[in-house]
DNA sequence: GTCTATAAGCAGATAGAC
DNA sequence: GTCTATCTGCTTATAGAC
């Protein structure tokens, strides 16, 4: 792996561990065993040029993985548990978010850099669109397919939320439950 | 109002809407022209402590103002909605998050402060506890209960994200549109 | 209780050798 | 491409006058 993968690697997860600002460039550096003089050598604008990078990459990883569990799965109620399944055994090994969610920099950063807010925007509309494409393909109308995507992404990325004040995954799996019957309500 | 509960005011404000590492202590004191001197005398143990007791405030806030929604409405269905066009509205004037979300500070200290992690999920509890007694006091089980509350809590927090990520309230619209009808399913 | 001035430390960023 | 040493500015926090 080169340095620049390795650093993106590295600040990705401890980016969404901890938001943006909490991570400080020595930590980062210091995990990955890497030096000040190769990160800015790699992101010559810093830190928030790697956050942007960061957010890509975590976009393009997200997309291929969604989208591969959705070819493997017949219904996409199936797909949606496996999805939870994921994140719930992820949140547990790890102790941590590492997944599909990154609310921690979003929150922290939509409101103070334009730039990082529309990178987030275009993660958070890729997986709906995933979502929402899979529903459709299912005989859901249009609007009901993007309202269950809608629905799914919120109620995750705020399950995560409390997971993680609770340190307990016994909201993703309340979510978990849940969604295939409110799927099946529609 | 006193100097104290002022300080309190605009943090909480400032700590809701960019979170808490992003606002400086002289940007609170800035914004409410208290100097440090007066800060450091009503908050001996520094910025940990001011946003806790901020968490606290905002605990008071939130829990008496939900009960007066719930008593003012009939049913749970319509307390729901009421709180959804509460949080739209704030959205719409504010233009940033102003409410009973604190996503920010979670998803940034959670896995960093102890004391604050505490401080949020008891004020997860307390919320999700207000919606709990009152689906319950309306027939509804005590799973159903207490998961409708979870279900609500996470994406009303989560859409609340995807809002400012999409500088739009439309995802809000699309909870509250939704969430009458998965309670009726239930 | 509130003020100003200042300390101490860390952040992100740069320069220049190799 | 990678290294170390260094700069600048900002952060939280303190001291001591009023």
């Amino acid at each position: 792996m080169d340095t620049k993968s390795l650093i993106i690697d590295t600040a990705t997860n401890l980016f969404q561990q901890k938001g943006y600002k909490s991570v400080g460039l020595n930590e980062i550096l210091k995990a990955c065993k890497v030096t000040k003089g190769a990160l800015y050598y790699h992101f010559p604008n810093g830190k928030e040029e790697l956050l942007i990078t960061c957010l890509q990459a975590l976009n393009e990883a997200i997309t291929t993985d969604i989208e591969d569990m959705f070819r493997g799965h017949l219904s996409a109620k199936e797909a949606t548990q496996a999805i939870l399944v994921k994140l719930i055994h992820n949140l547990e090994t790890e102790g941590t978010i590492i997944g599909y969610t990154f609310s921690s920099i979003v929150s922290e950063m939509a409101t103070v850099s334009e730039p990082v807010r529309k990178a987030c925007s275009a993660l958070y509309e890729n997986i709906q669109h995933i979502y929402t494409e899979k529903f459709v393909s299912e005989g859901f109308s249009n609007e009901s397919a993007s309202d269950i995507a809608l629905l799914m992404t919120a109620s995750i990325e705020g399950a995560m939320m409390l997971c993680l004040t609770q340190k307990s995954t016994d909201p993703l799996r309340t979510i978990a439950k849940l969604l295939p019957n409110i799927i099946k309500a529609f």
